[in-house]
DNA sequence: GTAAATTTGTGTTGTACAACATATTTTTCT
DNA sequence: AGAAAAATATGTTGTACAACACAAATTTAC
């Protein structure tokens, strides 16, 4: 996975939201520029919520974010776990309707806030503006109609493991080449895995006694991914 | 099984396909009347499969569609019924992908088949283009997340109860108001519901005892929507 | 028209996993 | 620091539903 469009450093700043920035004209550019506001979100802090409008477009600029629906009982699941640099929200936007899920910062955050009308004004004049937005929508889609198959079709330990190499394919690993640059609760990787929170705690367990993962608190290692893609890939 | 060789009286037209045509400007109109086929699929024809490079942007003129995906052991996931008019297909257009999904004919269709570079062209002209596919990228994205929530934490008889009233929701009534405007397979019926065809005809059975539905063969009567709502709410 | 194939229907068995209980460890709060 | 709360861990029980088996009805094939 590239990390070429990762973005570092301190001070996010949406000349480096390549999705956006990078297609507009300099006049475009200019308009962006003093038609946006940067918010900071800290860890565990609340984005969006289900039921509220849409307020523009999100760009996540830095930092990491979950999004969830509440399902029956109050159990969460969640659909999407969002790396920088990413949309985030917009669906409710283009369909012109109430979000349908919620977003919460995993770690502290930097977000783009713009206005629907200017989200709507550049794209009318840029059309690789739309690309990009269109772009984003079919690679969720193809990801969400995956998962809907994965998570009712496949037994427990598929689940696992395959939410383990989507973690891995959307946060990549730490220097070492083996650590998942992503700290979850036992709860957020069941609410990932269609799963309870003891089964996916039991799950982890019996994946550490045959050496395909290794855990030590939240930090997960991947020891053996060909066999981690094997259970996944067996059901 | 073969397509674009059937006479038929009064076939469907783009002009017809509002998503598209009636945002465009004379000139565009021209250039996409000029540029687009049209096709026929018989009942049960496969429109695309899985692993197929997207053609262009097809559009559904006439007649109902099922999309779905191979799952494990053959197991079938229908993702999406589609009725006219409705883009199909577009998503791996847009994602630059092969097709992850494959889309038959449930009744005989009429399809609009616009080349790749067409719509692109279209849509670098006119941004309500763009806005009508985020707008049904965005519809459809709702709909997935929201059936991932349902298919895995519903009961049987929720998910059933679901499956029946988004059928109506998509389809509608015929003229009584009562019998729903699509005829399925039980393993179809199934296959949407995320259940084994033994068990969707068992739980229809327990629903015509029950008096929230009749049915003849593939037809189905809605006959008492409140009653199957309540069911489809409790999960 | 009859045979073959497919679809529909129903009963039985087995099991994957949720639900629950309870202990232990870790984190948060004052 | 110690108390309270939350997260992690593991064993037990119950059940929803898949898997299987088989019969009847319907459709397709020849």
């Amino acid at each position: 996975m590239s990390n070429s469009n990762r973005l570092t450093g301190n001070d996010p700043d949406i000349k480096n939201f390549p999705q956006l920035y990078n297609v507009l004209n300099d006049e475009d550019k200019e308009f962006l520029l003093s038609n946006h506001k940067v918010k900071h979100y800290a860890k565990n802090e609340k984005i969006y919520g289900e039921g509220e409008k849409p307020k523009g477009l999100l760009c996540l600029g830095s930092g990491k974010v979950k999004v969830y629906k509440d399902g029956i009982g109050g159990r969460e699941q969640i659909v999407r776990m969002v790396a920088a640099p990413n949309f985030i929200g917009y669906r409710a936007l283009f369909a012109e309707d109430v979000h349908i899920a919620s977003a919460v910062a995993i770690e502290d955050c930097v977000i783009f806030h713009i206005p629907g009308n200017v989200i709507f004004k550049l794209m009318g004049s840029n059309s690789k503006v739309c690309r990009n937005l269109l772009k984003s929508f079919a690679v969720e889609l193809g990801f969400t109609r995956y998962r809907t198959v994965s998570l009712t079709q496949k037994h427990i330990r598929g689940r696992l493991a395959e939410s383990l190499l989507f973690l891995r394919e959307i946060y990549g690993f730490k220097d070492d080449g083996v650590t998942l640059d992503i700290q979850l609760s036992r709860e957020d990787i069941a609410n990932f895995s269609n799963m309870t929170t003891s089964n996916a705690i039991r799950t982890l367990s019996t994946f550490v006694n045959e050496k395909v993962i290794a855990v030590d608190g939240r930090t997960i290692k991947i020891v053996d991914q060909a066999k981690l893609e094997r259970i996944s890939k067996l059901g």
